[in-house]
Parts: structure tokens; C-alpha cells; sequence
DNA sequence: TTTTACGTTGACGTAAACGTAAAGCTAAAC
DNA sequence: GTTTAGCTTTACGTTTACGTCAACGTAAAA
């Protein structure tokens, strides 16, 4: 439908929380490319795009650089195709992150648990204990 | 058994495959605090255990400072018991991320996949149209 | 006794990802 | 016409988590 629709960069800044400083960042690293009218940057839908994908990286803690890898990908420049192979490598490691994640996570619980047991019986030892 | 057992320092490195200077650095920022002999720092089994869990809180994204309120949590001084809220509180935190971070992954997958059918369509209609 | 290995304390350097002014342009509102 | 709002570039500052020397101590091995 409204594929033209266009941003400024403090609507952009509202729409995903950040700040317009951040969004000029991610330009002066070539991970963003607004069209020009006359000084100000007009993002388009494309751009909203790829400030998602930014974002979904962050939130799977890869680095801009690595972003920017992939975004290059996802714009192929007419004579390169997508490479599918390395966009689905990082998705298969920041998989393999998630799943040692939520071992730790196992864990750390299970090791609350026993302290809290081991405490609960120093306790009853105390209580017997005393006279 | 052997809970009196010690490490040097270059030894816990190896173990966890980190460098003194981390292991150090841990230090400077309160998160351990060894016993030394003259000089040297010896550290016990419960620095050992304080260290797997510095690098588990690493894992799931807390900062230094983060894991030290943790870590003194677990070594309470005697007046203080450990808050397993505050503790529990992390860790859901921690849970809540992982939850987001899955669904980026599915999402990353789903569009690649629309991708991949899009650009074959798109070759079929050029080799369709192609005289 | 001189390497060699391992440890110590400074102290400065670094990378990533912005934050935080400063100073100026521009267009609409009052 | 000047205030206000929003945008621009430039540039230095900040935080975290160490890296990287340098210069020195100690103790065992060759």
C-alpha cells in the first residue's frame, strides 16, 4: 500500500525509542543510507526496514559491523544474490548462544534452590540445637 | 571431599579460558577477593565457584557491576541473609530477554524464507517472460 | 649462577556505541 | 520580525571490560 511513506528522523527516534543521535551512528557506519531533501534525511519504508533489522541484531547481541554484514546482504547490489548461507550461520550462533543461556539459566536456579534448602536446614539444625 | 583445594592464578585461566589480567581486573572491581601467600594470590574453591559465576552472569549479558551485587548476595556477612528476590529478579529479567531474542530468531527465519520464495518468483517470471 | 617460569603492581591504550554540548541553518508561528 | 521547533555538522567526552606494555620480585631448574 503505502510504500512511500517517508520519516523524519525524530518521528523514526519515537517509533523505536532510540535516539536521533543513535540513528545518525548507524549512517556514519553504513548501516543506513535516508535520502536528502535539500540538508534534512527523509527515510523511507526501507529504511524503517533496515532500523528493525539493526535493532533485532542488537537485541541478539551482535555488533554493528555484524549488522551491517547482513544488511549489505539482504541489499544485494543487482549482481550479487543474498547469501543465505551466512545470514542463517549467525541465526544458527546467536541460537546456540540462547540455548547456553538458558542453561545458565537452569542452573542458576537449581543452585538458588539448593542454597535455599541448605539454609533451611542449618536453620532446623539450630533450632534443635538449642537448649 | 577436597574443599580445601587451591588454584594459582594462571591456573584458573586455564580452567576457564581467560587471562590473568581478567581474573584481576575481577578483583580490582570487588567481584573476588583471594587469600595471598607473601605475595601470590591463592585462590580457594568458593573464589573458583564465585568466577564460574561471574562468567555465567557474562553469558547472559549482566555487567560487572551487576554480578557483583549477585556475588555479595551470596556471601552474606552473617547479618544479612541472601535476597533471593533481588536474585530471581535477575534471572527473569534474564528469561524475559532470551523470550524476545527467540522470537527475533523466528522472525529472522520467517523473513528469510518470504525472501527466498520472493526472488524465485520473481526468476520464474523472467524465465516465463523471457522470448 | 644465570636462565626460565611465574607472579606482582602500576599505568596508559583501546574498541564499541553512543552521549553531550556547541554553533549554525530554516521554516512556520506568533 | 523575532521566537520557536526541528534539523544540521563538528567534535570532544564517557562507559565497560579488559589489552598491553614496563619494570620488578622470587623461586626452581639447568
Amino acid at each position: 500500500m503505502n510504500k512511500n511513506k517517508t520519516y523524519s528522523i525524530s518521528d523514526l527516534s519515537q517509533r523505536f525509542d532510540i535516539t536521533t543521535r543513535a540513528i545518525r551512528f548507524y549512517e556514519s557506519e553504513g548501516l543506513l543510507s535516508p535520502n536528502r531533501e535539500g540538508q534534512k534525511r527523509i527515510y523511507s519504508k526501507k529504511d524503517y526496514i533496515t532500523l528493525k533489522l539493526i535493532l533485532r541484531g542488537k537485541r541478539l547481541g551482535w555488533s554493528l559491523a555484524e549488522s551491517r554484514e547482513l544488511i549489505q546482504m539482504y541489499n544485494p547490489k543487482q549482481d550479487n544474490e543474498i547469501q543465505y548461507q551466512k545470514v542463517l550461520e549467525k541465526v544458527h550462533e546467536s541460537r546456540e548462544r540462547l540455548q547456553q543461556q538458558l542453561h545458565d539459566i537452569e542452573i542458576m536456579l537449581v543452585e538458588l534452590d539448593e542454597h535455599e534448602n541448605r539454609v533451611n536446614t542449618e536453620l532446623k539444625g539450630l533450632t534443635k540445637g538449642s537448649p
